[in-house]
RNA sequence: GCCGCGUUCGUCUAGGGGUUUAGGACGCCGCCCUUUCACGGCGGUAACACGGGUUCAAAUCCCGUACGCGGUACCA
């Protein structure tokens, strides 16, 4: 089994293309097979020099590494199709010397001519076609000679596929089942642009062919080019790949995930701004494969070695699916859990360093752990900022409603046993604080809300014992004179 | 307009003739745990688009309609 993952270098890695690399790269490893990449790079127009980059880092960042591609030469290369030109012109001479395909002449201004012409309220889009290119200026109505003689002026042409009417084109799809297109509503597709360089129709079909793919997997949107492609293998006499359409992943709202609507809708739709974002890897892998495909049984949690070993075309879905924040934000919290707070702490500690001085990576890795259940990304340990420093103000509204009178008193009360407090350890914190009640007779709730505010500034948030330990009995002591003064 | 694909809780989905009072997950709500906030546990909310047909029996098969999505470029 040979895959790819075929994507356009017109700007930076979209979600939905990862998905796509994703499906692929896990059929090859599920079966065995190669993984490539290959870069259809065949529209000057739209070319953007630094979205190859993107998409070659942006698959290293998911995990997703291919077998053969730009970097990674395989039999099969060069891997960009730009540096595979004379092969499409090659193919289009074949398909010309053959009858299936025919040079066309026409211009913009001759197209647009055509499209007026036609046009009507039943015919929104008249197209170059069986119907209408007996109208145009190609190598079907006009004579060899006259062919030759533009040919040879240097005019510029294109290659079309003819497509003959009254077949019906037939190909299974792994995710749908069997598709049928009535040959006479396909167009003439350009295969050869003006410039001389393919269309990806062409491009697609040929690298398929010469790279020895075995299975074609990409998103719905080409599922109506398909087709195209079915007529262009068989009349090169060439077994088309296997076929499989993935449904397309929609804007919460249900439309098309667009750059515009996605992110009016606060979703991110370039790979990098989940990076940028703090999403874990491992959660977009998982929740991007669980976006159209289930292992069938009620599992969720799934590394890519996992998803490598369950996934199959057979359990991908066939509608269209909406894309949700909201789970995606549950994946990344299931997968941050998943890591050592050592880990994190390599990970957050030049950024703590910048925000709080000097932290050091032993006291970044036990804030971790009195946080991580709390957290939805690495970054938001730094909302707890009290963990590094004493507290700048203090929750107003929590002051209002449980700052009583006796508060000052427990706490002064209570300080004064820190003080003497030798042991400064969560059990001993513990127990001091336990033998303070007691003695006072107070309940907890008199001392902890105190305690926890002056410490904190906050309401909620870890044990005080392990923050005490945490931050030690001098900061301690120092935050809770500072709040005396102040909340008096 | 035409062509194609689709349609089970708000969302992702399981189920593909009887096993179903339609299961799970996210979200939301409640309870428990608890110094707080979370985590966790328990429970609740909520769906077979509609209409015909086939069948003893349909969410499941067939047809139609509606709706959604995609395509309709010398873009991919």
């Amino acid at each position: 089994m040979r895959v790819r993952f075929a994507p356009s270098p017109t700007g930076f890695l979209h979600i939905g293309g990862l998905r796509t690399a994703l499906y692929n790269y896990l059929l090859a490893k599920k079966h065995g097979g190669t993984f490539v990449l290959r870069i259809e790079d065949t529209d000057r127009s739209r070319f953007v020099a630094d979205a190859e980059q993107d998409i070659l880092d942006m698959m290293t960042w998911a995990g997703i590494e291919y077998d053969e591609g730009p970097g990674r030469e395989g039999d099969v290369g060069p891997y960009r199709q730009s540096e595979r030109s004379a092969r499409y012109a090659e193919v289009a001479q074949q398909l010309i010397a053959s009858g299936n395909a025919y040079i066309a002449f026409d211009d913009d201004a001759a197209l647009e001519a055509l499209r007026e012409r036609h046009r009507s309220a039943e015919n929104p889009n008249p197209r170059y076609d069986h119907t209408t290119r007996g109208e145009m200026a190609n190598s079907l109505t006009l004579s060899a000679d006259e062919v030759a003689a533009r040919l040879d002026a240097g005019e510029p042409h294109v290659v079309r596929l003819k497509v003959v009417p009254g077949n019906a084109v037939s190909f299974t799809d792994a995710i749908r089942g069997n598709v049928t297109f009535e040959s006479g509503t396909i167009d003439d597709q350009v295969l050869i642009k003006s410039d001389g360089l393919p269309t990806y129709h062409l491009a697609n079909i040929v690298d398929d062919h010469d790279m020895g793919i075995t299975h074609v997997i990409r998103g719905e949107e080409w599922l109506p080019s398909t087709p195209k492609h079915i007529l262009l293998y068989e009349a090169m006499g060439w077994t088309a790949p296997a076929m499989a359409h993935l449904p397309l992943i929609l804007s919460p709202t249900g439309g098309k995930l667009s750059k515009r609507n996605a992110e009016k809708q606060g979703i991110p739709v370039s790979v990098h701004q989940y990076v940028e974002q703090g999403y874990e890897p491992a959660a977009l892998v998982n929740f991007l494969a669980l976006l159209g495909w289930n292992p069938g049984d009620e599992r969720e949690m799934f590394s890519l070695e996992a998803l490598s070993g369950a996934f199959s075309l057979e359990r991908v879905g066939q509608s269209g699916v909406q894309f949700d924040l909201n789970k995606l934000r549950w994946f990344n919290e299931q997968w941050l859990r998943e890591r050592t707070n050592e880990d994190i702490a390599g990970q957050l500690h030049e950024a703590a360093s910048e925000r709080f001085g000097d932290v050091e990576l032993s006291y970044l890795a036990q804030a971790i752990s009195m946080m991580k259940e709390r957290m939805s990304f690495a970054e938001d340990l730094f909302e707890a900022d009290y963990l590094f420093q004493a507290p700048e103000t203090y929750d107003e509204k929590a002051v209002a409603k449980r700052w009583k009178e006796s508060s000052s008193g427990a706490l002064k009360g209570f300080a004064g046993r820190l003080d003497q407090l030798e042991d400064w350890t969560e059990e001993a914190l513990e127990a001091a604080l336990n033998g303070f009640i007691e003695d006072e007779g107070i309940g907890m709730g008199a001392i902890m809300f105190p305690l926890r505010m002056s410490l904190s500034g906050v309401g909620g948030g870890p044990s005080l014992y392990s923050l005490m330990q945490l931050i030690g009995k001098e900061e301690t002591l120092s935050r809770i004179e500072t709040a005396l003064d102040r909340l008096g």
